[in-house]
DNA sequence: ACCAGATCGTAAGGCTACCTGAATAATTCT
DNA sequence: AGAATTATTCAGGTAGCCTTACGATCTGGT
């Protein structure tokens, strides 16, 4: 799902996305959100999630504001260009599962995701 | 899977074996196989079996022997250690499997893997 | 009002698991 | 004989993480 929603965004012109920086683009929300907020959701280091917003930052998808609840955080939020490609993954992915449940049965994948994310959920840690 | 594999496979006291070993143990066979077919399946170059062989070797799971049908080739060959480890991963596979079928059910499983299976076998390429 | 300790982000350096490319010796295929 | 293949080696590079350390800021107890 991975390798061919990247593959999808690549051909759309979203080339500079990496499954990397899906940590950041799996958790942001509308109105930013916070590095440690997003390290602690995506099970990696802050400095990691750090690093990859700072390539974000560079490619223009996310901008970082202070935060004005708390001097010591800012807030990372979508760009309208890291808005707009964050729908765009949203739409393939959607793409991607009505094609495997054309190919394989609503019921099917439904089932795939539901105990997927469950035996994920049951032992997150890596 | 693979996670919850190695964290019980480290139980077990084979606390040397990783997931980047897997190349070899997915697809080695009893009587030996080649690096160049370890790397074709596996979508790895041969250098990076290599290593892994290298690895695997140093640490007793696997040997080299000359192959008899080609004098360029070797054959790399699970030890009886390599075999028992394998054997253990095979069965906690097993028992991941039985435990998710327990909790999801058995149909929800065999749908689970039909599909992943599927899917993967559609695109390979990473 | 103050200080100790927690928390926020960041900086610096290291590691694993791969990759590309180039070269070589031995062997096999055409 | 010449071309291709097998394994290996070496050199160098990269992505995607990690650990350790640190300054800045917030918070809770006194």
């Amino acid at each position: 799902m991975v390798n061919d929603l990247h593959r999808r965004l690549h051909e759309q012109g979203y080339d500079e996305i990496r499954p990397a920086h899906g940590c950041v683009f799996r958790f942001i929300e509308p109105t930013g959100t916070r590095l440690t907020v997003l390290a602690e959701q995506s099970g990696l280091t802050k400095q990691a999630v750090g690093e990859v917003a700072d390539d974000l930052e560079r490619l223009g998808y996310v901008e970082r504001l202070a935060d004005p609840l708390d001097g010591r955080a800012k807030l990372i939020r979508l760009t309208d260009r890291g808005a707009r490609s964050r729908a765009t993954a949203v739409r393939i992915m959607g793409e991607i599962e009505a094609e495997w449940a054309e190919r394989h049965g609503e019921d099917a994948v439904a089932t795939l995701r539901e105990v997927l994310e469950a035996v994920t959920d049951e032992r997150v840690p890596a």
